[in-house]
DNA sequence: TTATAGTTTGAAAGCGCTTTCATAGTTTCG
DNA sequence: CGAAACTATGAAAGCGCTTTCAAACTATAA
């Protein structure tokens, strides 16, 4: 039955790099006991200096790197965060993940990322998983679990939600004013003299899709103009959904300057699908964003957008979730939206 | 000293979920010995099957969930891989992490996802941290490190590496054909008539860049048009360097119909830099890239490159390091590079 | 029928760390 | 100066699981 040994039974060797030294051999490098030396890590004691010194050279010497997961067996903490992501290979939700990474590092917390794929079901199993590792927190990015099921984990666990708007026990979540960024794109486009205006909505059972679209009529409506329902056209948030968005725009019949696109991917689909109609971009009709992703830049022409700071994002989810497990009240603000004026938007003509 | 009691401290409540139970209970529950509950739950041993049932039931019962830091502790395993990869935002490498994460999964293994930023130091800074987390397997998605860290680190844990080509015991490396990848992208252009095609370069010290540099000048040579060093800039793989590379091209006054840019990204850049100084694509100036990333259908024009499956990749490394672990010799080809062409190439006029 | 080999199962010893609990060693105060 | 009150430290008991090791059976052979 050993025969499924693993690839150790075959080409394994001398260990030695940092690692495999035990607290005991610390101990009796230093002289002590095996509860000082722990004390001394944790620092949950106070020791007396030479003492402190001494282990603190030992350590040194073996290149002693505790054990994580005895750690966590004894003390139940993993010094590990769950977190909750879509696809983790989404542009927009890359950098946050970056910023949830870079803000955990430096204090010894590992980021354990599963996706849940926009999928309610798939999203409760990634939960398990984490809890199953044991996890010390758990950060979601958006995503489609209801918020009963979030309140109730985070009964057991400490838990930061993004894009949406929550309050419970053990549970902080950070939204982004999506309201606001959906009115100040619109905002923009009408500043230009654009009156009629589409709309390529995103994702409907998305919160912040629908913050967006709220959004884009508040600003109608302060600038008098009557809002049109058959510019609105629904979209799911991906490049070819923009791209289908212009076909029936346009097929509709419907006169419009301007698109607004409730993200950047979308924009790119519909300023592909303008294209191939011989629109150009912005003569013809100026193209609003909402995300701005590291590509928009590049973008021909460059995409005007709403600036949502997914790195920051992440820094403050994990800044967040770091101070509920020292038990303090998260104090993070997400930044305000703004606009990001480039090449796609311009006045328009006549 | 307890006053940085963490989260639970404050308002956790009861557990309901599975994972609180432990294999006691079960054995206890199911009238056996825990030592029985565990040969059922690895399969190490032949048990009755009456008993296995009763076990089974059991667990079913308590929705018990085996803890994986005990496992660790005990068994030495940890269940999760880790994977050193660049930039856990790039649009590339995004893609291969969800084939690691979706190749992973259903065994039961975790990735632990850690960035090197292009950094060998970094990077063996991320190997550090996942020795000290003791994953039981590492990926390492290309990278800076030399091939002398990676066989030592081989020695002691399975390594599965991409973007090298490199032989050692408890090594496996997956390299993908980027001379060949050049060698096509060059031929495509050629075929439509080029003959002074610029090559914008990548990373000097990715192995990679180099190779579709060789592939490059072998096209060439193949078609007998002398190599011309002032037609090859620089770049570093990201957009800007793409944008500026256009600029240097233009200013040396060197004439070209057509530019081959070793990656996706500058080939965005070399867009707008083309663009900028009037120069339209494909109409004056031919352009191929080279990943397909997601994005490049939705370039405009959509961008002719050649196809890296980096979704594909990932799986493969990660079904590699499984083989790897379970003491076989890995068995995996990765595909052969494949020219997409799309609306950015054209035939050279006149 | 008894000795011998072969199975299944349980008891118990850790894995490396944290954390009570108890013990020396110091201070402080009446 | 002795009792009371602290302090710094070590011994030892787990955390939940895997894995020897040996015991208790069952099956086979002599």
């Amino acid at each position: 039955m050993k025969s499924k040994s693993t690839i150790r039974g075959t080409p394994p060797a001398a260990a030695h790099s940092p690692g495999v030294q035990t607290l005991e051999m610390v101990a009796r490098e230093a002289g002590v006991s095996p509860s000082t030396v722990s004390r001394i890590l944790n620092g949950t004691a106070v020791v007396s200096g030479l003492k402190k010194q001494a282990v603190d050279e030992a350590i040194a010497k073996l290149g002693f790197v505790p054990n994580p997961m005895a750690r966590g067996l004894a003390g139940g903490r993993t010094l590990s965060i769950g977190v909750v992501t879509q696809a983790i290979d989404s542009p927009f939700y890359g950098a946050a993940l970056r910023g949830i990474e870079d803000e955990l590092d430096p204090l010894g917390y590992s980021p354990l990322f599963v996706s849940g794929h926009w999928n309610a079901a798939a999203e409760a199993r990634c939960i398990d998983v984490l809890r199953s590792r044991r996890v010390d927190g758990i950060i979601v990015l958006t995503g489609r679990l209801t918020d009963q099921a979030l309140e109730a984990c985070a009964k057991s666990l400490p838990v930061v939600v993004t894009g949406r708007t929550l309050a419970a026990p053990g549970l902080f979540s950070l939204n982004f004013d999506n309201f606001e960024g959906g009115r100040l794109a619109t905002r923009h486009l009408i500043e230009l003299g654009h009156r009629r205006i589409a709309f390529i909505a995103g994702d409907q059972d998305h919160p912040d899709a629908n913050e967006r679209l709220r959004g884009y009529r508040a600003a109608l409506e302060a600038a008098g103009i009557a809002f049109e329902p058959a510019l609105v056209v629904p979209g799911d948030y991906h490049e070819v959904s923009g791209l289908l968005a212009v076909n029936r725009l346009l097929e509709s019949q419907q006169h419009f300057s301007a698109i607004f696109a409730a993200n950047d991917q979308m924009a790119f689909g519909a300023s592909l699908g303008l294209q191939r109609r011989s629109l150009r971009v912005p003569e013809d009709v100026s193209l609003v964003g909402f995300d701005d992703l590291p590509t928009s830049v590049y973008a021909i022409p460059p995409l005007s957008t709403v600036q949502q700071p997914a790195y920051d994002l992440g820094r403050l989810a994990a800044t967040a979730m770091l101070q509920l497990l020292a038990g303090e009240v998260p104090q993070v603000v997400m930044p305000a939206p703004q606009l990001v004026s480039r090449e796609s938007s311009r006045r328009r003509p006549g």
